[in-house]
DNA sequence: CTCATGTCACGTACACCGTACGTATCGATG
DNA sequence: CATCGATACGTACGGTGTACGTGACATGAG
């Protein structure tokens, strides 16, 4: 009667049950033993697989990291490096708590990956070197900046609505506060700034790829 | 001889000794009862003057938000919002703990305050509200984010070097990446992407103030 | 002066955390 | 069969935030 066969723990299983998990509850709600409990197992097996707590989360981000898509070879470099900008916030969406430990720790292969496609990109705009890494950091810093803004605005507090912190404000001291905070209660088809900044960052190095193509400077 | 008579707990001296600590060691080094130790007092007797720990981190906040500067009412909008914006950057760079927390809870009275005073600028440029509300989020997030993400690159791992990454890649798959921690290695002059896009955003919603003023829009 | 009341410092205790370490089980190989 | 390596598990340690009860003390009322 050996029918009851437990699975065997794998690194994979670990890291999808994890994600599972803080998909559902954020980041916070993971501890060892919760995270064993959920798969049937003893606290201390999983570190049969998993170096330690930090190294089961870089491995939660890389698994998700992987998923980001980037341009076929050949793109256009702007649409190019727009798809994964846009890519990078549509996943982060997709599991918020990932944003948090996104930068806080260094990147794995996923992610020296996507850096690599950026600064591809970038290279066949034909930037010279101070302008590719000037428009590597402003866009992956307006990326996973913005998102992880927008995030926290949303997430911060679960509980609250928007017009109970109205509510709450002195209206002699505060009025724009709370004329913004109404406007965003009721809800009107917002522009959307992500992509707002993130094109003008774009059409702005094109800019300049163009005038130092061309030589013609100023 | 009651020469050593303590000076009585209060919430301003727990914060304070929090900011220097934090400060000095990162926001996670800041225990309850390490913080009474550092003030020679009994882990409880903070709980007199602070609801809970989330809360001293609020008044934290709070202390250093009221350190960033702004501008003098009937300012140039534009010099105005870019003031602010500055500011918040060198405070956080002051105080690289804060930005980590910054956005994960309900702002208090000083960051309504500054809200506040981004909004009264933008206001003045005469903008309709769906910009004000566009402008608003990309200053915001675009301060907060790109200084978080400034700030992380840094400090993400404090014994590791930039070099010392680059050696551990796979040159075949990463050659830009590998060339890019190299240019950061040798110091060049680095255009600061901050400002960059700070400016970028604050032309482009200045263009757009513009048009809409003079009603010749397109 | 006496006594009541409120404020604040402190110690204890609890539930939970990450994980070091020792041990037990089991399949594969000699 | 004996051995060995990989894996699962239990126990235990030092840390965390904080609920709760106690006791010192200052203040004001009678």
């Amino acid at each position: 009667m050996a029918s009851e066969q437990k699975s065997p723990l794998t690194q994979k299983r670990i890291v999808h049950a994890a994600l599972a998990v803080a998909d559902r509850d954020g980041i916070h709600s993971i501890s060892m033993r919760t995270l064993a409990t959920a798969l049937d197992a003893g606290t201390m097996s999983l570190y049969n697989h998993i170096r330690n707590k930090d190294e089961l989360i870089d491995a939660m981000v890389e698994d998700i990291a992987a998923t980001i898509e980037r341009p076929e070879p050949g793109a256009d470099w702007k649409q190019g490096v727009r798809q994964i900008a846009v890519s990078t916030r549509t996943v982060l969406h997709r599991h918020p708590w990932a944003v948090e430990v996104w930068s806080a720790r260094i990147p794995g292969p996923q992610r020296w990956t996507l850096m690599e496609a950026i600064l591809d990109q970038l290279a066949s705009a034909g930037l010279p070197d101070d302008l590719t890494d000037l428009g590597l950091h402003a866009v992956l810093n307006h990326v996973l900046g913005h998102t992880r803004q927008e995030l926290a605005a949303v997430r911060s507090n679960p509980g609250t609505h928007v017009q109970d912190l109205a509510a709450e404000l002195d209206a002699e001291r505060f009025p724009h506060v709370i004329d913004h905070l109404r406007y965003h209660a009721e809800d009107h088809p917002t522009h959307d700034s992500f992509l707002f900044v993130l094109d003008l960052i774009l059409d702005r190095l094109d800019g300049m790829a163009r005038r130092h193509g061309t030589g013609t400077a100023h």
